[in-house]
DNA sequence: TATAAAACAGACGGACTGGTCGGTCAATTT
DNA sequence: AAATTGACCGACCAGTCCGTCTGTTTTATA
């Protein structure tokens, strides 16, 4: 009873890794066995096929992910434009290597994943749509207190942020240059920038 | 030699069609040989193995697309902001079915590839590099010509503007949703107005 | 028309892959 | 103590998939 979490955090920590590496497509579940000693058996135990463990790792591995990387910040910010640019400041101009040779994880699978499978397609649409909003209510809450210019639609605007950033961390990793990562991180924020009363 | 030809872009044709709806590594080279009705001996006589032929989809066929759509219209441009975003309008407000259910050839590729396998990311990453720097110069030609505001930095503005596309026409493909690739659209817009004079 | 080279055909090899299935074992329940 | 539960095991299977190999046909050239 104990021993099952710990096998299948194990095996979603793991597949994790190897689909962020190779894409879903990509990923041998012999390998996700190997690397963790864990036996085929006990993956089918805990999940019905190779779908259904990618969407826990999408369900219980990203979500969280983003959650704590790019909403957590919001949730007591003050100046919403102040935390968005200190926060794409901190990845974009100190990216880990990670960053910049393998890119965002969730924006790599969902390239990959959501033409192929609508299964994927809509957990991971489900991630964008609670970030969006996130920084859609950060930016009205940041109308009325005065930080934000008032002609702006949040609703709009964040779709573009978050698109935006997906855009820019996929062009580092294609480039592989911490410059074309610096460069748009630049670029966003000048136009965060503009977003201000 | 006149069927030379024939085949090989019949094969190239299709693999883009596959490699499009399914990714690379989700494309079968037999499903490639039945829809184009060459027999497999024909195709590896043509191209070394699977990656060969996805590598050939790049470099003769993305690379023409993304220059007809993206580059081309640059070529006798007056005012570059004005043709990028009829360009833009034209594809984020009247897109095809195909742009919002599958997305943009190009960045699906990149996303995919480009982690997995150095031939690929090399080969996008010029694509993406030819691109970036057509915008460039049309900007700093703009500049000269009193259209675009002479305090902006034309290389890293042209990456954030590639990086954003990509990243909106992403966007929308994970949605399916026609509005949220329009209100990406607007927003792209009126950055691109503000880099006026 | 003879000859060589290029293009094409498709059966086959065989490593690999996702998934199955009967069985074990320790912990709970009755 | 007997019965039950459920996590876990790992050999095995059926099918997949890239790539090879042995020809045959077509085309170019002399």
């Amino acid at each position: 009873m104990t021993q099952m979490q710990n096998t299948r955090e194990k095996l979603i920590k793991k597949a994790f890794q190897e689909i962020y590496r190779n894409g879903f497509q990509g990923t041998r579940i012999d390998i996700v066995l190997n690397k963790t000693g864990v036996a085929k058996g006990a993956l089918y135990h805990h999940f019905k096929d190779k779908n259904e463990l990618g969407y826990a790792v999408v369900d219980e591995l990203l979500t969280n992910m983003t959650i704590q990387t790019w909403i957590q910040p919001f949730e007591n910010a003050q100046n919403p434009i102040d935390e968005l640019i200190a926060t794409i400041d901190n990845i974009f101009t100190k990216p880990t290597k990670q960053i910049i040779q393998t890119g965002c994880p969730l924006n790599n699978l969902a390239q990959e994943m959501s033409t192929v499978d609508e299964g994927f397609r809509k957990r991971i649409d489900k991630i964008y749509s609670l970030w969006r909003s996130s920084i859609a209510d950060a930016l009205t809450k940041g109308q009325s207190k005065g930080f934000v210019r008032e002609d702006i639609e949040s609703d709009k605007v964040a779709t573009f942020i978050v698109a935006s950033i997906a855009g820019c961390l996929g062009a580092g990793k294609n480039s592989r240059d911490i410059n074309v990562l610096k460069d748009c991180g630049h670029s966003l924020i000048n136009y965060l920038d503009s977003l201000r009363c």
